[in-house]
DNA sequence: GTCTATATAATGATAGAC
DNA sequence: GTCTATCATTATATAGAC
């Protein structure tokens, strides 16, 4: 939480820097570059709009909770079998990366330039949102819906693996955004063997 | 390549830069806190044994590229079945990470703060290293051993779900690194389905 | 709200004594 | 090879005119 005001420029420099963030990484991409790219002549200007950088992070990286957290409530509220459930869970998370290839950058490698509180703060909502990602892998197991394992090292798995895309996928690539979401949770959920 | 001469000064330093490489990224880890912690009182004794910060980034992420092609190599030139290839690589892939976190945190995450031409040099060997390995899968598939699917695809997602591992292992944990080896291996080869 | 100028702190790297 | 001192550069952030 920064300002209550959410002016047009502010979200448009909020959106340069997510960009910035993402291709340079959080330290070296500079507030000179960020106001530049909105077309202004120094940084200085940018301190009409925030309270400093590391604000900008702040509010990035909690777009992108609250983008993941949205994408899997409604599966959680449905009433789908745990696989299907699971599958809609990863499919969701794979396209809130790839819609949000940004702010997923923060969430997943910048956010440890943030300083306490807020790092704490930001990891404790990132638990939240495995915990109940792991409870569908854990409920598919208890069902017999799907083969049994250590629930939370494959969690931790299936997590890890849908995040990876945000390192290779490119919106303007060949492969479309469900395309690579579909294949990826074929993948997951019948393996390379025939 | 740097200097020729390789003292056990230049290795403490270096393994000193690849673990704040890692823990707080290249940028963030100054090369006076390099120096604290090899008990040296300030940053510039550093450049008796190195011309600049760069190069210890570009050592550390030579040393992770020659260890995967290492791992690779011997897996490559066996005889055993295409899918018996595959999971030996996968495994082998997840095992030089896990022995070599901080050089693995370098090769995957802070190559790009290397200036060109190493950058564009190191990218070449990497592209290397995962078309071998993309040979595996299309010989799998080809040979009706593996599932049909896009080989291009297959392979990045099975290579990044392999790299997250670097993100989330940790030694002193209580998941032995041959235990999260084979349970990834197993879930990429099976899938989560019954 | 944006400009210019600047305060303040930290960085990578160098020079010279020992 | 390590020390101390320092240079040059760059960073975030602030002050005050407009």
């Amino acid at each position: 939480m920064t300002a209550p005001t959410n002016t047009p420029r502010l979200q448009q420099i909020r959106a340069v820097a997510e960009r910035l963030f993402r291709d340079k990484g959080y330290l070296a991409a500079s507030m000179r570059e960020i106001a530049r790219e909105v077309d202004m002549k120094g940084g200085g200007s940018l301190y009409a709009h925030i309270r400093g950088k590391e604000d900008l992070l702040w509010d990035i990286v909690n777009d992108a909770t609250d983008a993941f957290f949205a994408a899997l409530t409604p599966t959680l509220a449905g009433s789908d079998a745990p696989a299907t459930k699971l599958r809609r869970a990863m499919i969701g998370h794979i396209l809130t990366i790839t819609t949000h290839l940004g702010a997923a950058a923060a969430y997943f490698d910048e956010w440890r330039h943030l300083a306490e509180p807020r790092r704490s703060q930001f990891l404790a909502r990132r638990d939240d949102y495995e915990r109940l990602f792991g409870e569908i892998v854990a409920a598919g197991m208890a069902a017999g819906d799907l083969r049994p394992a250590d629930p939370r090292l494959t969690t931790l798995h299936i997590l890890s693996s849908l995040n990876a895309v945000r390192v290779w996928y490119k919106p303007e690539g060949r492969l479309s955004a469900q395309a690579v979401a579909d294949s990826l949770a074929d993948l997951l959920m019948h393996g390379l063997c025939c």
